[in-house]
DNA sequence: GACGCAAATGTAAACGATTGCAGATCCATC
DNA sequence: GATGGATCTGCAATCGTTTACATTTGCGTC
């Protein structure tokens, strides 16, 4: 060993300075009642004089685990993935793992390289959003043998670990009610569904429920927008230039919801008495802004909890179903009311 | 080297297979015009054939650093991080980077927790909120040499790289703007301060700004709550049920600006005409809401892109400036006018 | 006090990459 | 075809832990 100690310390050094050896070291580290006390007192001394911390890559490479999780989501500029992260964050946190983030917008090819990435940094897990990833992804995280586990959406892929629910059957609670409200001309606000499950699978759950009551919904009423204020208000405003504007507008998320009460506001379009409008998430806004709004209620942080949960169970070998399913409910706000008589 | 291959590909699976020594392999992953074409073509060849990716530990190991960066956040739960963690993520991806994410729940010691977590995962280097951590906490990351830059702040100590504003002179502007349409009587709703430097700094503003004006704050005018809408509209409740109201009402951030005017328009008080109301942040709500909100408008985005770029320049040992201040101005809207003659 | 067994400790070999150094190869030139 | 210099390649040491295995220690029993 040299005398010109440079950088951090290490294990030898705390060896050194307790007099055992680095075997003792890391034993008391890591499983304490292997030691004598007298020992491990003399150890820990070490430890904290000298502001030890186990290196991490070499602790990785020869444990072949980093204590470290990534997720990639489609952005965290949307409160729905924010509290999706915090939630996610905080349970792994508690049982000791470190979360790693990355961001896809939406793009099946950016999620890709991203969650590559992320196993290239050595998260020994990862959380996905949805399960419409690339085929070559898929196929890489089976070939790494990454444990992943797909969030937000149920999938009848055999191979797939899910945490979420129905994004098809939980709308139509929504359209069923805004049916028994007497609506029969609906207008959708949705998310853009190119490569994205959960906004392709509300739009047929729509499609699905109207169906069932003998109604279509209009390609020309469904307007695909990408998540913002801005952009929900410009949607809300066209599906209400039509020459029969829908009694009913169903909203992909909270988010175009609060931006078509909004317009509404602008435009002096009623809620509800001219237009009943529903969101799907129960942001927090949504029962604070006027009127308050009927959505259907996801419990995202009981299901990011769940996420994190089964992965720490996957990394501890338990086994677990490989689907669970959240429930989602409507709540029934002051947005939607009886269809107008015309 | 055995022959039952169990586990992931290493470097010398790769050589093998390319015929090539281990050497040569990492030399065309890290500095690929380092090697004849002809070879390098083979390992390519084989790299993909056999999925190879570089072990993350062995890696961070050898070169003492892992590409990965920490952060501590309060919460994310609060648009104006979430937009904060969008933007460094994307920023550090964009140099080869991960973002490691932590949260604070606003107190110091379970910051101290999460950061040092954040080193024991291998993190490079750190970003912090404000300067109000734990002396323990700068201790530790001095001694480890840990690179720091505080964000959303900037602070006289001369060993701490920031960027930022001064929150104090940032919010007197709002102030100033206030006392020229003819206001005298301030109410403030504020962050909680206890440990946080943000929160201080802002109703340190307001007390100094108009202490130029001759004018003082009176205590029960100034309330702090946690930031939510429905503490935020609490807040406000109890500061208009005083028998001499404010006409004007400053809010250390937007979300309780919004949770004010939301609350506002539940009690039928009328902004501006009864009472002004002012943010700071400049959220994408802020210009949405009715009556839109005039707030501080600061420029998170571009803030944390600086963040991110300090960080990697103090990795890649690029001298900065210490501290970089972005400019925040009043953005003016609909929600303040002029004083109510009483 | 010697013995045996269990418990505590130490020795040294991995883990999988990078890279300084030395040796091999290439190519232009004579 | 030999030579020299530049360019490529390979060997092997190294990074800092953990842990199987060997060794020592401690202690109760006779």
């Amino acid at each position: 060993m040299q005398i010109h100690e440079v950088g951090l310390p290490t294990i030898e050094d705390v060896a050194a300075r307790a007099d055992v050896s680095t075997a003792t070291v890391s034993r008391v580290l890591n499983r304490p009642d292997a030691v004598r006390e007298v020992l491990r007192v003399r150890v820990l001394e070490a430890v904290t004089h000298l502001g030890y911390v186990p290196n991490s890559g070499a602790r990785a490479l020869k444990l072949q685990r980093s204590g470290t999780v990534g997720a990639v989501f489609p952005t965290i500029d949307n409160a729905i993935f924010a509290k999706a992260i915090d939630a996610l964050q905080q349970r792994l946190a508690d049982s000791g793992r470190q979360l790693l983030i990355a961001t896809s917008n939406y793009d099946p090819q950016v999620e890709m390289r991203q969650a590559i990435n992320l196993a290239r940094s050595g998260a020994d897990a990862l959380a996905l959003c949805g399960n419409s990833q690339s085929r070559e992804l898929l196929q890489f995280l089976r070939q790494r043998e990454l444990k992943t586990v797909h969030a937000m959406t149920i999938s009848a892929e055999p191979d797939r670990v899910c945490v979420g629910y129905d994004n098809a059957s939980a709308i139509g609670k929504a359209v069923r009610y805004l049916l028994d409200l007497g609506h029969r001309r609906f207008g959708m606000l949705a998310g853009v569904t190119l490569h994205n499950d959960r906004a392709a699978g509300r739009v047929a759950g729509v499609r699905q429920a109207l169906a069932l009551a003998g109604l279509q919904l209009d390609p020309r009423c469904v307007i695909e927008m990408p998540y913002s204020l801005e952009r929900a208000r410009e949607g809300f405003r066209r599906l209400m230039q039509a020459p029969q504007p829908p009694t009913a507008v169903l909203c992909a998320i909270d988010v175009l919801a609060i931006g078509a009460l909004l317009e509404a506001a602008t435009l002096g379009i009623e809620v509800p008495r001219q237009v009943s409008v529903t969101g799907f998430d129960d942001l927090e806004m949504a029962r604070h802004i006027h009127p308050s709004l009927t959505t259907m209620h996801v419990p995202t942080e009981r299901m990011w909890h769940m996420v994190a949960d089964r992965i720490i169970a996957s990394l501890d070998q338990v086994p677990m179903p490989r689907v669970a399913e959240v429930e989602v409910e409507l709540i029934v706000r002051s947005s939607t009311g009886p269809a107008p008589s015309v």
